[in-house]
DNA sequence: TTAACATATGAGCAGATGTTCATATGTTGA
DNA sequence: TCAACATATGAACATCTGCTCATATGTTAA
């Protein structure tokens, strides 16, 4: 009998599995996530601080929020963005031990 | 003076970060590493059980060989392909379970 | 209500990605 | 050396992705 097998994953979970990776697939995404780290930012600052287009940023908040990475609260005309959890925290902070090994 | 403030990513550090994590956005690369956390597996047997061509999953090898994730051994006509460490099981393990949640 | 500002959205496009197909390379046994 | 098997590779192709551009929507102050 085999030690530590693990569950088998069904097609569900495999397509869920590397939708959430694909979140994380790309460096314009990351720097937005990594940003959002410390506390919350406006779609603006983010744009700037990560130096593409409002648009653009604007896109890939939407994809982060559908991926439930991200939440927002708007205040004004001004909506900010924060992590949904800390579970991005720990992926991120994850591949990086494992890069800089 | 703010605490846990995030060590600042560099462009290089980034790139190789949403590399790493493109590694794992393919359900066909999560099938093949899922299938070697247990046990090496030969190339043929790896195709039978994801289900795709054979040429396919060399390509997909190739790519996962080249970003460090798993090793190789050959015997005689056969190569068998393994993990190559511990950090592919804690990255899936960690996105599974923010799945679970 | 309207101007000004902040953000969101849709279409379109260039480049990236995953697969297939055909074929090359590597290895063994006869 | 040669046939048979296992794996690797390159080109071609369809699909997916992330960006830009133009414009729509939402909000506030006057």
């Amino acid at each position: 009998m085999k030690v530590h097998t693990p569950h088998i994953l069904d097609e569900d979970q495999l397509f869920h599995m590397s939708e959430l990776f694909k979140a994380f697939a790309d460096s314009t995404r990351i720097k937005i996530l990594y940003l959002l780290f410390e506390e919350e930012h406006c779609v603006g600052d983010i744009a700037e601080d990560v130096g593409v287009s409002q648009s653009a940023i604007s896109h890939q908040l939407k994809l982060l929020k559908h991926m439930k990475l991200v939440k927002s609260r708007r205040e004004g005309k001004t909506v900010y963005y924060f992590l949904a959890d800390d579970h991005v925290k720990t992926i991120i902070n994850m591949a990086k031990e494992h890069l800089e090994e």
